[in-house]
This record gives structure tokens, sequence and C-alpha cells, in this order.
DNA sequence: CTGAAAGCGCTTACAG
DNA sequence: CTGAAAGCGCTTACAG
């Protein structure tokens, strides 16, 4: 059990004393508000120099009824990819706009979201960002409590919005897949495999995309093709001894993720399967393995960058009174960057 | 600029009301602390769950004196490898040892790391586990005030130990790629190239550790067969750029990352260059990557996780006082894991 | 067993 | 222009 210990701190009693002036006029020559004659004031910022006094950030916000500056960025997982690369820039953008941001991650088991929410609610940040993959109900009403108290939430992530009366800034993954098998289609592919990953949902948004473009081709739905693998490295390893066991092979694979899909290529290589030329491979996002892989990806990419600027904008906005209207949504999907990984059949 | 917002979150005083008593009684039996009769206590932990009360985070530090709970993690910059992995896995021990914690990642500019810090002593944590890659001495600064005033402080990273009295579980990079080198040599490599990424300091203690590995051997150090290229995937082009275009190349690469290392093994492949037949690679860390690579990797690994349960161990021993001894140091180095990607010459 | 009181470090009216 | 006072939401002695 952590043990007790008390701040030996300096105090904005001690600046006053040192000043040999009264709190109040120290407060006011910090806050910069109210009239101090000049001598009173610079007396002041020498004593705070001198000392090297810092306000107590929670005595402030005590004081005031909640932080202005801190946003605190929550999320249940920080992957080795493109999650971390939304975060990132998320933060990115709202420190730019001068907030001061950290990230809180919980994790992915049972209520573990909605723990770290409710902390989060404890500690009263100014706003909360949230990354909204993967998280559960119980985690929604955290967010919804938070905002009944006042605090502002804008997420981002999935395309499953949440209900919220809050801005969100949106993924489409079914669109982004469609555009992905639907490129695979164009390029003459008919025998079109799949990895769904981590997530044996039949309903999951990426599977929906892959079949509405089959369907739109009147190409039937092969289960036999899809595989549940991993993620990352180990995924991709996985993937590609599934496809090599495979009595009959599809012409092209549709890969989830960029790393799953170069680690599957460089597999297939080491087994003398070549790509294009034996199998086409479409990969999602556009990490920077992409572009240089063994063969480097056709991808149908991720908008993280925009995504989050347009999550800072909708939060700085909010913080400043700017706007204050109705929830916004916004739904993007990305687009077909075109590289070596697909040939026309 | 931000607005104000007063906070209109249900407070000990509703609770108390609620029940029919007063906040002392309240605070009692939240804290489970002094006498109370189980009718009164019962009327209040009836009157939280309908209320949903949650006790205010900060009020209670400015009561107590300071967190209990509340560790931070600092870390200048999360990449999208070993400083992440070590990073997730300080909060996983953490986060067992019933601590929240969160992270604060202050990005690379001059002064960043420093005013992060700062930012963090204003808040106060119980403890702050900082990642110490990259930092300038006024972040130093900052950490030592920060002990000063009674925080606890443990850090990890690389083996240059930062001069505060404080716990240190450090990396020995030197030692790692002096045994990676001197793998390549007892391998029968004489001709040995080397990169030196992102990091123009030519006394970097892998610089040195390979450096002390050729010496031994009596090879001299070629300094046209080391290249500075940048981290990661566009690393490892740059670098499969750079040699491809050696007019004498060397029989093997030392290469400090196996993302580099990884990128570059496809490059050369594409270029119609064989690892481990026409040149030999080791890696550094032992990243997922390196088993599922084109040549799975032999890499010299990187004690992430060994590393972060000392560093979760020494700051709960600090915290909880069972431990309240001098500064303690730990320096581990990793060790060889060998697969395909070195040829015997 | 229970409530009134003082105090944590600050801010914000309010008198002077 | 400046200080004393009240209050933010809690905890911790201290009387009863």
């Amino acid at each position: 059990m952590p043990v007790e210990t008390r701040r030996e701190s300096v105090t904005i009693y001690d600046v006053a004393r040192e000043a040999g002036t009264s709190k109040s006029t120290v407060a006011r020559v910090l806050a910069k508000r109210g009239y101090v004659s000049a001598e009173t004031s610079s007396a002041v910022l020498d004593a705070v120099s001198r000392l090297g006094y810092q306000p107590d950030e929670q005595a402030q916000r005590l004081a005031k009824g909640r932080f202005d500056n801190v946003v605190d960025i929550f999320t249940a997982e920080v992957d080795y990819g493109i999650v971390l690369r939304r975060t990132k820039a998320v933060q990115h953008f709202l420190q730019v706009a001068g907030y001061d941001v950290s990230y809180h991650v919980s994790g992915r088991g049972d209520g573990m979201a909605a723990g770290t929410i409710q902390k989060l609610r404890r500690r009263k940040p100014r706003a909360i960002a949230a990354c909204t993959w993967d998280i559960g109900p119980d985690a929604v009403a955290e967010l919804v409590g938070y905002m009944q108290e006042g605090g502002v939430v804008v997420c981002f992530g999935t395309d499953e919005h949440i209900s919220i009366p809050c801005d969100q800034v949106l993924f489409d993954e079914e669109q982004n897949t469609y555009m992905a098998v639907r490129h695979l289609i164009e390029m003459g592919h008919r025998n079109i495999g799949f990895n769904a990953h981590d997530d044996p949902n039949p309903e999951h948004p990426r599977i929906i995309g892959m079949r509405r473009a089959l369907a739109e081709a009147g190409i039937p739905f092969r289960p036999e093709w899809m595989h549940n693998s991993r993620v990352y490295e180990e995924g991709g390893s996985q993937l590609a001894a599934w496809f090599l066991a495979l009595e009959r092979k599809p012409s092209a694979m549709c890969i989830n993720n960029d790393v799953v899909a170069s680690v599957f290529v460089q597999q297939l290589y080491r087994a003398g399967v070549n790509v294009p030329a034996d199998v086409s491979v479409i990969g999602h996002d556009d990490s920077p393995i992409a572009s240089c892989c063994m063969a480097p990806l056709t991808v149908v990419s991720q908008p993280h960058w925009t995504d989050s600027q347009i999550v800072a904008r909708f939060l700085t906005e909010r913080l400043t009174g700017e706007y204050d209207g109705p929830a916004r949504r916004v739904i993007n999907c990305g687009e077909l960057v075109q590289r070596e990984s697909v040939a026309r059949l």
C-alpha cells in the first residue's frame, strides 16, 4: 500500500511572504487581472522566480471549477500501427492548439475501458478525445456521464457511431474494404481471399464491405477463402501458412492490415510463390511498410491525419465556445493507392 | 481561449444530505476508517450509489497532500517499436500493482521534455517513471526538482545514466552492439558495415561497442562502411540504396534496429542480392518482425520485458516504503538469438 | 458513534 | 491599488 508523503513545495503563501505582500495580490499578478502597482508586481515576479514557484494545478482546478487546458486522450489499446498513428496525430494537433494532453490506455479486458474513463471523470479534464475502437456500452455510459457533468467529448475511430450526443469523426471501414475488393474485381479477379483478423464477428463492417463488392459483381462469397488470423506479424505468418496449405487458391488476397500483408508476402516468397505474379495482394491503411515491402503494396488508405485534424478542430471549437450547435458527424474512408502488389488477371 | 464551465457533479455534501447525515460521516464510511453505525453506513452507501457519487480526485489530493495512486510515465517520444514496447510493459506492471498510470509524451523539440515534466510536477503525481532516451539537462533538472518536492522517480532507457539520485534500470547499448559485432566476427566476417541511425554522435555507445569488438579482433574500423540512415522503414530503404551503390561491399551488416534490417533485406532481395548468401545481416531488439522476415533475423535482443518489471518493482518498493536505501542501478544488455540471416563465411 | 472545525493551495468577489 | 474573507470538495484531528 502506498505510503503517505506530504509535499514540501513552495506555495503562494511563501511567495507572498517573500514579496512582502498578500496572497491575493500574488494571485492577481499571476493571473494578470485587476490592478497592481508596477513595484509590487515586480517584487512578486522576483519572488516567484527566486523561489521557483509553480502554482498547484489541482488547487487551481478546485478553485476555478474545472481545468482549462487539460484534455485527455482515451483509447482502449495502442497498437504499433494505425491506432497509435491516430493517437499521436490527435495529440499533435491538440498540443499545437495549446492544450496539455496525455494518453490514457485502459487495455481490453472486460470493463477496463469503463474503469479508465471513470477515473478520467474523477480527474475532471476539460475534455476527452476518445478513440472508440473496441469500447463497450459501459464505457459509453461513463462518457455520457462525463458529458452530463459538463465535460466535452469528441470521439474518433470506427464507423459504428455510438449513441452519445457528441462530435464524432468516423472511419468508414465498410466503404474502405469495399473499395479494396472492388479494385481487385476491376483488375479481373473473381477468386478473392480475405483475412478477417482478430474479430470473429460475421457482421464486421469490413466483411460487409467485402460482401457488398462481391455481390455487386455477382461473385459468390466463398467462406473457405476467409481466414481469421491474428493481428500484425504473427497474423501474417498464420495467414501465409493457411494460404499455402489451401488446395485451391484464390488469385488475390484482400488483407486488412499492411503489416499482416507485408509478412504474408515475405512468407510466400520464402515458399517460392511470387506477388503479384502468382497472387495479387491488396493491403489496408497505407502504413510506412506498404511502400518498401518486397512487393510494394497496393492499398486503400486510412485518412488518419486529416481525421485527427478534424478531431482537434471540433474539440477546440467546442472548448472556445466558437461552436455550440448539435453534435457533428464526419465520416471518411481513405482512398486507393496503387503500387505493385496487384496485377491485372 | 478556453471558456469556463462550472461543474455540476454530485459532491460529498449531496451525499450527506441524501443520507441524512454529515459530510464527516460520509467521509468516514468511504475511507472505511473510524466508527460508524451499520445503519448510517448503509444509508450512506445507498445514497452514494443512488446519486452515482464519485469523490473528486483533485480535492482528495489537496486534502491529503499528494496522490496516492497516480504514477505518470514520461517519455520524449513513443515510436512504433521498442520504446512503445517498454512503455506498455511498464504500464502493465504498474497497473497490475494497482496504480493509475498515464503516458505523457513531450515530443523531441528543444525544451519539450523539460516543459512536459514541469507540467507533471504541477500535477503532482505520486511517482514518475521516466524514459531517459533523448532528454537533456533541463529535463533532468525538472526531475530533480520533482524529487526534492518529495516525488519518487525511476528512470529507464539508455545506459547513459543521468545524475539523479534515483533508481535506474538501464540498457547497455554498447555491450549490446558489441555482442552483435562480435558474433559477426566469430562467424568469420572481417568486412562489416554498420548503420548509425539518426544520431551523428561518433561517441554513441553503439558505435563504441562496435569499435571495441573490431579492435579486439584487430580489425580496422572503416568509416566508409558506416552509414547514418533514418529510422524504421524509411531508414531501411535508404540503407539499402546506399549499400547497393557501394563499390566494394562488406560481407556483413550490423543494423541497429529490426525494422530497418527487415526492410533492408527486402530491398536487397528486390535487387537480386540474397541474405545471407550474399550478405549477412544482424539486427537489434528482437522485434516481432525479426522472426518472420524474408530471412529470419539473427539479432541481439533488448530485455524490455524484464527491465520493465524491475522498473515497476523499484517504484512499488519505494512507494510502499519497503525499500528506502540509496539509489539502485541495474544494467541489462540482452542476448544473441541466432536465426538465418548470418552465415559463416 | 457523530458533527463542527480547520486546513490543503488556490481564485474570486468584496471591502477598504 | 491592496488585503481579509469565503469558497472549491475533500480529509483529518478534535470535541462531544
